[in-house]
DNA sequence: TAGTTTAATGTTAACGATTTAAATCATGGG
DNA sequence: CCCATGATTTAAATCGTTAACATTAAACTA
């Protein structure tokens, strides 16, 4: 409870000027005699001080503070895209601040306000339902320069992104490579920019060995664990031999949904994951997914946008980074004539 | 890149003085003629204005934070945790700032240091590796209150707590009721208070039916899926008919390092878990495991801290949360009688 | 009418730091 | 012995808010 000790406290112990004290603490002290500079070094641990933070920032103007907007915490992807956030931060003296807004929109403006109000230096959003317009409105007009994750349909900003095409691409040409033609797609109830990416990839995938992903082979629910059990009668229901969740939580879901039922992956069905959680590697059998690496791109979205907090008129920067096909045994080769 | 709207902007737009203004964004304006209210309030709106939140701070006092450490972000049971948190931070209107250290001593105090120096309203303490003295020191120094969680060891300030030496009681009675009597135990590296409560309970337990649990089938690794994975080799070779894992991270860990070496659970191994996370009920066979409500504490907890930061001269609080058995598939019944 | 309320709004001193510009102090050449 | 010079040090302005304390004008009272 003892009463905060100010620059002013400090100041007077060492017997000089509160300037004299704040020049040496922020290492512009060279112009000073090493003697009082030891002088206040030592007065400082001694007394304890901190300068206020506040204080500080209200005159540096800044905050060092990076505001981060994620969809779910609870799920591993994105518990690793933060802890990479969050290392690259620390290691530039930043600090983020991270909302989990679990796809409520309202909670989710909510959080964007809070952030402004707190003055963060940047953000990162990797949150979805919120329009990427809106988004820009609001922030270009506070002067605050963001990055969009995960849902890059708008050309705005900084980015970080795989190649969501790509990796639906990857997806099929596995399983057709396997030998599946007929094929379920189990997909989230909001279609991000990027999901879609990854739907498309698949069918133009598909599309090069003349199969197809009719409509009616989509199953689409909530993007959890839950979602994807719940998701288990209407999919087998389809009679597919293979089926490719937009994400490993679903495809885990999905798993005990089968196992409740007495099926077996792959014997009975095969099933594919995208992502690549840890958890992947876990479960029986381990699961065959697309490799986003999740904790790096943590880290590149967040020296992207300290660079650009750096240089505010970088030209804008895009920065890919690489998928992976993991098999592992998820996927049954039913036929390895790929015709 | 506007310039930012100040208070004195607004005012002067406003025809009024900067008092005025303050007063009526701040509910105390009752005493201003309804006209000028409403003026103020148009053009906030119109003009954009937010207060600056250092300026604010600084002459309030008070940030509206709350510090979070944790130890593994990537731990489900702490992701809850933390929903838990900031759902309750959300409706008092404070911000939760978390770190996850990482079990990583020197990060630890960093990020110790870093709450202090942003002026967080107060923390809570979910991290082992700091000593309970030396935060005390530190934070009953700088006047920030605190809240204790899992590994309460000390009795200092407030304390959110489920017993966890019933909850060993209660693993044990199971496992034995399930005729069990040869059990090895998977515990981590470094032991906290709450853990070894868990320990000890689960020891009391099997002495109550005349069991034991010899140090030579205790395993201890890492707390993760990796380390109950790795601990697989030591812990068969032991020989038990059934393991009592500390964490559901581990027993899912084993459970992997089961399945790849042919076995079954819980016909050949049956295994038990602690904590509950959703995954449990996702894994197959479905995990049997102690129910830690880790979303209520994170509410509970915060809640805990709120009211100790609007009266510190609170008496100390101790909230206790119930513990449960969740008995599903992974413990085999190989005996009935418990003699 | 003079004096006192009351309603409505303004002045200004904090808050605790940083920073610019200016003051002070030695030192030594002329 | 004076002043220029460089080395140290400091006074004062500033950042954007809040709040304690005025102030003003109109309304009411006796």
């Amino acid at each position: 409870m003892a009463q905060k000790v100010t620059i002013r406290d400090l100041a007077e112990a060492a017997g000089v000027s509160v300037t004299t004290v704040s020049q040496i603490l922020n290492g512009k002290g060279d112009r000073f005699s090493s003697d009082t500079r030891a002088r206040v070094l030592k007065l400082q641990k001694q007394l304890g001080y901190v300068p206020d933070f506040n204080a500080r920032n209200l005159i540096m103007g800044s905050t060092q503070t990076i505001g981060v907007l994620i969809p779910n915490l609870a799920n591993p992807f994105f518990s690793m895209f933060i802890k990479g956030i969050q290392q690259v931060a620390q290691s530039n003296h930043f600090v983020p601040i991270i909302f989990d807004a679990n796809q409520n929109q309202r909670l989710q403006s909510m959080y964007l306000e809070e952030l402004i109000k707190r003055a963060a230096n940047g953000l990162i959003i990797a949150s979805a339902t919120l329009d990427a317009n809106d988004i820009d409105r609001i922030l270009t007009r506070n002067g605050i320069p963001y990055l969009l994750f995960d849902q890059n349909d708008a050309q705005i900003g900084d980015r970080v992104w795989v190649d969501d095409y790509k990796g639906g691409q990857m997806a099929a040409n596995y399983l057709l490579s396997q030998g599946h033609r007929k094929i379920a797609l189990l997909a989230g109830e909001t279609i991000t920019h990027n999901i879609q990416q990854r739907i498309s990839g698949f069918r133009a995938g598909m599309a090069k060995y003349r199969a197809t992903l009719p409509d009616e082979m989509v199953v689409q629910t909530s993007m959890t664990k839950l979602g994807g059990y719940q998701a288990t009668a209407e999919l087998l229901a389809k009679k597919p031999t293979a089926v490719f969740c937009i994400n490993d939580e679903m495809a885990i879901g999905l798993y005990r949904g089968l196992s409740e039922r007495g099926l077996k992956v792959p014997d009975d069905l095969s099933v594919m994951g995208y992502d690549d959680i840890d958890l992947a590697n876990f479960v029986t059998p381990k699961l065959t997914s697309i490799h986003q690496p999740a904790f790096e791109m943590g880290q590149v979205a967040t020296k992207l946008l300290i660079e650009r907090l750096h240089n505010p008129r970088l030209a804008h920067q895009d920065k890919q980074l690489p998928l992976e096909l993991v098999a592992r045994d998820s996927v049954k080769l039913i036929a390895d004539d790929i015709q």
